[in-house]
DNA sequence: TAATAATTTGACCAACTGGTCAAACTAACG
DNA sequence: CGTTAGTTTGACCAGTTGGTCAAATTATTA
């Protein structure tokens, strides 16, 4: 491929994509402009589009980026380790993920939230696959008496609810918590459910 | 007041109403365009602007009409009621809103995603201190022993973001779980964790 | 039914949109 | 240092945006 990348090329490129994502996330696609990215990222529109083809080439490099990410750690569960600190350890993973890179979560939402246009098919795909997979391993989990017997899907789902809600609806819980860092005592309540939904 | 509504201004209050907040909820604000509204709404775009000031207007008059249907069952607790009950009663009630209005809660996420630029202040106050006299009833049942000790403000978190999960990232439980309704199910596993979270 | 009030619309506008392009500029390299 | 490849930009374009307005149409009521 094409490793000839200019440290031109290269700064410009990750410049954009920061800028993209930042706008992106708060604004969706539609809600979005090249000029707020043009001024977010310090260079002019026709710069813009000399490094990426068009504002979707842009949302959609950055949509790509975040799924491996995101659908990554679901791999990395082991079925050899022990149930209940596996699923605890890739709750925990997402939970850092939602404090450190909230926009990508929000990005993420907004796009949901739309329909998924752009993603339906991954969704249908690879996202559904992998999470079977979990799901078939949870229940072979429960089956052998390692952990309760409960609805993998949901489990899953209450998870990255909980999660992501923590990036997503990040004013929301400083409205009521306040601005102090609220992410540890999160875990401490995720880790608690999780114990007590996965033990007997 | 104004009690003097005509037949038409219902009519076509609701219809533009209903127009908005099928394409707020799917772009958010600034990705909706009047024209979307107009087609939707089967009116004319210069007689929507009869009906509403300006476009932010259908969309501010949307989320005040949310904000107060969504606080009132939390007001509705009974502080003399059983308390798992009551958690129970809320969660639920809260779930079926994301089944039957599925597009309201998305309009919330959008607005709350994006930073919450027009309702800030109902979160900081309204909003706060009704959740804040909700964790007060919550610790005050933990400390009757009618309850088991919890963090009341993730617990309500919780609560929030699972239900409205349902609502918000429907596609995304969709193209894991199939089309078919998959609410019976939640329902399930929201009151199973909630008795276990709940009870000592 | 005639007059009045409410409703609807086509034509229009200035600002903004994503995107183009030739020309100017800058970096890299022999 | 000169040439070439890579970079940046101002000017521009056609389509869309929220919103206006006078005129036409329709409903209400005396």
């Amino acid at each position: 491929m094409k490793k000839t990348e200019t440290r031109i090329q290269k700064k410009n490129h990750s410049a954009i994509k920061a800028a993209g994502l930042k706008v992106f996330a708060q604004f969706g696609f539609r809600g979005s402009t090249l000029d707020q990215i043009a001024a977010e990222s310090g260079l002019s529109k026709p710069n813009i589009l000399y490094y990426f083809a068009s504002k979707e080439a842009i949302y959609e490099g950055l949509l790509a980026q975040l799924l491996t990410d995101w659908l990554q750690p679901v791999r990395d569960i082991d079925p050899a380790g022990d149930p209940v600190e596996e699923i605890l350890k890739y709750a925990k993973h997402k939970l850092k993920m939602s404090r450190l890179y909230p926009r990508e979560s929000r990005l993420y939402a907004t796009e949901i939230i739309q329909g998924a246009p752009r993603i339906k098919s991954v969704l249908t795909g690879e996202l559904r696959e992998v999470v079977e997979n979990l799901a078939l391993l949870i229940n072979h989990w429960a089956d052998a008496g390692l952990i309760r017997a409960i609805d993998p899907y949901h489990l899953i789902f209450s998870i990255w609810a909980m999660t992501q809600h923590y990036a997503d609806f990040d004013v929301q819980v400083k409205a009521i918590l306040g601005e102090r860092d609220h992410f540890e005592d999160a875990e401490q309540y995720l880790e608690d459910m999780l114990r007590r939904m996965l033990t007997v």
